[in-house]
DNA sequence: GATGGGAATGATACACATTCTCAACCATTA
DNA sequence: TAATGGTTGAGAATGTGTATCATTCCCATC
């Protein structure tokens, strides 16, 4: 998970990732093109999704493959583990101490390599939440 | 989790299940397609979705909505664990005591209604691994 | 300062998974 | 039997992500 090369550090991609470290929530592709646009409106929907896998694998950025159909990217890259609201499709951080002696178990117990685990959660967000008992009431 | 409402058994939904059943694999929805069109001919694309997402609604299957792109089907719903191949996609059972406390500690800590959670390892699977170092050493 | 080659970009076309729409169909009940 | 409502199959539509390609940019060298 080492940057493999350095890359070059474009206006584009220094604005993606400006972008990226500003929000605290887990943008999908499309939600960064949309914020990096207000400031560079000519940038082409490749070149995010071009450069966010780019970052991704060079480790500056971290690649979210959750459930849903979208990824989505973070730039916190430390281990760490989410929580996923099943009606609005939003991703939270969750508070919880990182197990990586998990991937020692599953190593044992498979005949893969084991490169590394997530945990998500499921539930249901206080907005969704209230919005349903709303819902109920009416 | 549990079944909402009795659902109608038609012909179609009987043999998705069957099928689902055989396998001990994961399959993505075209894959039960392919699997279910042998016995089915003429069932739509559409009602395999449809069907599958209805028995996942109701409990009766599991949905994984895991990495990659594609949403993946399992007949067996209890709690347990999944590998999946970074290379081929390929997902698999992984032997680890399912931790059910998991989901308390995440309600604890956030302000979502958690409903549950999954663990997905990611690594390079067995076939994979091999054909990398064939790769490698030619 | 010109220039040549590789990397990067933006526009567009494409691929693929999934969902939607709708007419036809079928089981059940009035 | 007729009406009702859920179900199906076919195909169109949507949405996300990838590939292609001509153009542009960067930068070392002349």
């Amino acid at each position: 998970m080492q940057p493999q090369s350095e890359i070059r550090l474009t206006p584009q991609r220094q604005v993606i990732l400006e972008e990226l470290a500003k929000v605290k929530t887990h943008p999908t592709a499309n939600e960064v093109y949309d914020m990096v646009r207000k400031r560079l409106p000519r940038i082409g929907l490749g070149t995010v999704y071009r450069n966010l896998e780019l970052m991704a694998d060079n480790g500056m950025i971290l690649k979210l493959e959750v459930g849903g159909s979208q990824k989505r990217f973070d730039a916190i890259t430390n281990l760490h583990y989410h929580i996923r609201c099943t009606c609005c499709g939003k991703v939270d951080d969750i508070e919880l101490t990182a197990m990586p002696h998990l991937d020692q178990l599953a190593s044992d117990s498979s005949d893969y390599q084991v490169v590394g685990h997530h945990i998500e959660f499921s539930g249901i967000c206080a907005t969704c939440g209230e919005a349903q008992e709303k819902a109920i009431t009416n």
